[in-house]
RNA sequence: AGGGCUAUCGCCAAGCGGUAAGGCACAGGACUUUGACUCCUGCAUCUCGUUGGUUCGAAUCCAACUAGCCCUGCCA
């Protein structure tokens, strides 16, 4: 015991990083004693997908737990049978294991625990501590007050707690009708705190459970079942969002009266908001209804689902979430973090190849009309493990089309006649001549090849500027391509006054002719690459086809060169 | 008789009475077979929401204001 402390501390004064305020409670509940180990948990309701928020909760939770040896545990919260699937268990299910929140496959549902929840309304009414009521739900609110002015007492309050006992029992056998009964605790009509203002702790309801059936015809409420879940799974640290914090007092209640020995603490901290996104269940759910976006995965969402099918991977995600910290001051962070933590995560561990998004043919008048070279080229300059792979190039390629200007600005590092330019990989090429079609615009560019500049060849003779990518016309592999831009507009943020959205127009632009290079045709769903100068891409898991794969961008790289 | 919480750089966020960490973003510069990456440099001193107070010393303690978020479900 003594040693521990000591390594504690030694541990703590060596960490540059500093503590979190969750960290630092826990901390103090470990030196003083009031708990010898610690166990958080996540507790969703299984009523919608996840979404980047949830992650914030689930890594905070899990990390936790292992940096201080502890448990997590995944535990559904599904006491209201009126909005809880089964088939959401599972998709949750999937997104903690793709977050890397190991739960040792061991999955708790809140609804296991209702006969001890019962046992423990019973327990509060032999102490005197709650009461069967029958007022209607409009009855209730009235009696409870305002914000300002006290509530006041029900006249079903002191019933006796022989009558209770009976009347709870009868509810529980299915005596009364929905809505006709709830089970309250008797505490303060008058405290400032409405939470207080003898709450619901049962409720009737008729209804089927998607994991209980049709045992139970009462259900209890979140503040009543919450706590004593926590308290059965030996939870130490119940950790959850802001707005639970007037619920605070009400779970120490809870916790208090039904006298457990190590009753769990509450800890609330801020929820994590984006900037440009919508985070908001019911917004996701409107943009999906209107067929505004394609379902809870199209790319363009935060939904855990949505950010996979789009190419981020968890690591990114972690790394972003522990990058935002954890306080309690409402926050909404830049996107542009988001983006950063792709990049980082990819830079080193994806192949860098050659696709051209807006192509305009490049043909070399002096290589040989039937030649072709394979190159070697290495799929990450940065990361030899990737290996190489090999490329094939002719006489004809396509290049970007923004790679080559008629009358180049100040600057400019590429193609335009007289200029020469690396292809990489390959040779240095000398812009000839061009080819315009009816309406000016450019539809060929044609350029004579320095044999002697092969890459790799250490050739030192002169230097070029500019370099751009190519992909061999005979051999390219066709794909569309989708590119995605915040579907909230910029400007005005998340909301109209009125709730309705600013979308964005050009959240979605899918280009339909591009070139990627051959190697790209054994691409697999969810497969991703850096494309040079383009962006991270992922292959589309739902859309994509043997024949057509289709690339989402995941995000595009910086760039400090803008064409005009 | 309303209650609870929050306020430190454009965005997150450390700081816990001894004289403002870090990251993102941004701006310069070097390097470059990706205008990327990497690497340098810069980026809160009439400074920590405001105004007073305590103190040798205050972002940190006290008081009063101000602003924002949350609370009147038989939802969670």
């Amino acid at each position: 015991m003594e040693e521990l402390k000591t390594a504690g501390t030694v541990s703590e004064e060596t960490d540059a990083v500093s503590k979190n305020f969750i960290e630092q409670i826990i901390d103090k509940d470990l030196e003083e004693g009031v708990y010898d180990h610690i166990t958080t948990r996540f507790p969703p309701e299984p009523n919608g997908y996840l979404h980047i928020g949830h992650a914030k909760s689930i890594l905070l939770n899990y990390g936790l737990a292992k940096k201080y040896n502890g448990t997590f545990n995944l535990r559904f919260d599904d006491t209201n049978p009126t909005k809880e699937k089964t088939e959401f268990v599972q998709s949750i299910k999937e997104d903690v294991d793709w977050l890397g929140a190991d739960y040792r496959e061991e999955v708790f549902f809140a609804s296991n625990y209702f006969e001890q929840m019962y046992e423990a309304a019973v327990k509060l009414i032999k102490k005197g501590k709650a009461y069967v009521c029958d007022l209607t739900a409009d009855e209730i609110r009235e009696y409870r007050g305002t914000l300002t002015e006290p509530g006041k007492e029900s006249p079903y309050r002191n019933r006796s707690i022989e009558e209770n006992l009976q009347l709870f029992e009868d509810m529980k056998n299915g005596k009364f009708e929905d809505g006709s009964k709830v089970l309250r605790a008797k505490i303060d009509m008058a405290s400032p705190n409405m939470n207080m203002r003898d709450p619901v702790l049962y409720r009737v309801a008729h209804m089927t459970h998607h994991n209980t059936g049709d045992t139970w015809c009462i259900y209890p409420m979140y503040d009543f079942a919450h706590p004593i879940e926590d308290a059965v799974e030996g939870v130490t640290h119940s950790i959850c969002t802001l707005e639970f914090e007037d619920h605070r007092p009400l779970y120490e209640w809870v916790v208090r009266e039904l006298e457990y020995p190590q009753p769990p603490k509450q800890i609330e901290f801020a929820k994590l908001y984006l900037t440009n996104v919508i985070t908001g269940k019911r917004y996701i759910k409107k943009l999906v209804e209107d067929g505004i976006v394609d379902g809870w995965d199209d790319p363009r969402l935060v939904s855990l689902s949505a950010l996979r099918r789009r190419g981020f991977t968890p690591e990114s995600i972690r790394m972003f979430v522990e990058l935002c910290g954890v306080s309690k001051s409402n926050s909404s962070v830049d996107y542009a973090m988001l983006e950063y933590c792709i990049r980082e995560d990819l830079k080193l561990k994806r192949s860098r190849v050659m696709a051209v998004l807006d192509p305009i043919k490049l043909v070399i008048d002096n290589y040989p009309e039937d030649q072709v070279e394979y190159f070697d080229v290495m799929n990450n300059q940065e990361n030899e493990e990737l290996g190489t792979r090999k490329v094939p190039f002719s006489k004809v390629l396509y290049i970007e089309r923004e790679d080559f200007m008629e009358e180049p600005p100040k600057k400019y590092f590429r193609l335009f006649p007289g200029n020469e330019v690396r292809l990489m990989n390959a040779y240095f090429v000398k812009c000839e001549s061009f080819v315009k079609d009816e309406n000016g615009n450019v539809t060929e560019v044609h350029c004579t090849y320095d044999p002697e500049t092969r890459s790799g060849s250490g050739f030192t003779g002169r230097k070029v500027k500019g370099t751009i990518h190519w992909v061999s016309a005979a051999h390219a592999v066709q794909a569309e391509v989708r590119l995605y831009e915040n579907i909230v507009d910029e400007e005005k943020g998340k909301l109209n006054e009125d709730g309705s959205l600013n979308l964005n127009p050009n959240s979605l632009t899918v280009l339909e002719k591009c070139y990627l290079e051959p190697s790209l045709k054994d691409a697999k769903a969810y497969d991703s690459f850096q494309f040079v100068r383009n962006g991270y891409f992922c292959v589309d898991a739902k859309d994509s086809t043997e024949e057509h794969p289709v690339f989402n961008r995941i995000v595009s790289l910086k760039s400090s060169f803008k064409l005009k």
